[in-house]
DNA sequence: ACAAAAGTGTTCGTCTTACACCCATGT
DNA sequence: ACATGGGTGTAAGACGAACACTTTTGT
């Protein structure tokens, strides 16, 4: 029978505990969803891939705490981050109880970004991403669960996109989120109901010989819809 | 600056931390939302309103931590529990610092709770709950918005209602939740379209002279249709 | 002139919403 | 007989899904 341990005095006679924060860091190039993962350089497991993770400190919240490890990696600040889950199970990893927050990323790819060469980091095609160690697989399960979520109530394109995109990118976004393929007339006049882009009066070149335009988030008025509540279902 | 504190050799190295789980109960009585509060008896905060919560054991996970605080209070086993967010501001308890994980249970109030005397429990309508203790009132708030997601998503009653419930009652419950009305006719037709309801052939008879009809939920089509993915907008 | 991608509207069916009257029964 | 809550259907509008052709321009 177990020990019982509730909220009462003598806070310091219970247990404590190591915790870690672990990102799941998504990307998009445009075409795909992508993943960052880093080659473990330590035992267990040295070799094999995993998310990039790191213990909380005394000084700093897990939010700090997953800002910090990002920023490590990637030199990145200011980067979209969200809690997920946390995850507890006595013997998830070999070497010691760690429990583990995890948090998920969106970063745009095209910002060039100077991956810290100590963490061997490498972008992964989400659908084509090798297997993890530990539970990380089912951190990333739980993680693109909540991306699409997220992507069904708001317009997560501000954050995987560059800033300036044409309607085919953010298809091809949505489309590689839900792994799914929409109708090219429908995903534009629902985009265009939203309201909350604005074309601008420049064509990428690059695609085709027409040339498409460019369009940017009208943040303003996109913190506003979000403010109002809207939902944003494809 | 801060000092980097990465994943690498060395776990032992790394600082540990107190942590807890924090419970939001919610109950439906037939006609509002209640939620469990207990009142402090240690200090700080001795007799403030506060979630019931307790640390978890080097030999539990926080599902098992979460379960076993219910279960002290309520003497319920098996009870619907899902992890919310985990809380880890550096201060967000004076004492020291605690990290919690917040889970939020559902019960059904009808199944005659034995409280625990020595936690000084009671049930408050949800709408006129006191004002809690440190960061509980946030807790409480980001649970509610996730009670509302997960009603969106599935029919909640199993947990919240008894086993035979009339459309009133469902309805009721729903109108809590979401704290709006709803008309009666297409609240009907809505969870008639969903076919997981059964209609007993009995009444209740305590609520108008006609008796209004007692229905139950076919467990096995509602798993059905949730392992289909299936959602329930009302 | 043709190849390759961009851009654009309409129709049909389904779902959502608003709305009001009769029913069964106990008193 | 009447008061109380229970139970039911329909019509109008909004929304989602399916669908194909014209435009532009570089080669």
């Amino acid at each position: 029978m177990h020990k019982f341990i509730l909220m009462e005095e003598n806070y310091l006679t219970y247990p404590k505990h190591f915790v870690a924060v672990d990102c799941i860091i998504f990307g998009f190039d445009g075409d795909d969803l992508k993943i960052l993962l880093v080659q473990r350089n330590f035992e267990p497991k040295k070799g094999e891939w995993s998310l990039m993770g790191g213990f909380i400190d005394d000084k700093e919240n897990s939010d700090q705490a997953a800002n910090r490890v990002l920023n490590t990696l990637t030199g990145l600040e200011n980067i979209y981050l969200e809690q997920l889950n946390t995850y507890t199970e006595i013997d998830r990893e070999p070497t010691a109880r760690i429990m583990s927050i995890s948090y998920y990323a969106l970063i745009n790819i095209q910002d060039n970004i100077q991956i810290n060469e100590k963490y061997s980091a490498k972008w992964f095609d989400f659908k084509d991403r090798p297997d993890l160690i530990f539970d990380h697989n089912v951190m990333v399960k739980d993680a693109v669960l909540r991306l699409r979520r997220r992507a069904t109530t708001r317009p997560i394109g501000f954050e995987l996109l560059p800033e300036k995109f044409t309607m085919k990118d953010l298809q091809n976004l949505y489309e590689a989120i839900f792994d799914e393929k929409y109708d090219k007339r429908n995903f534009t006049s629902k985009i265009n109901a939203l309201d909350v882009l604005v074309k601008t009066n420049e064509k990428d070149m690059s695609s085709s010989k027409k040339g498409s335009f460019l369009y940017t988030f009208d943040e303003e008025k996109y913190n506003k819809k979000i403010s109002e509540g809207f939902m944003f279902k494809i």
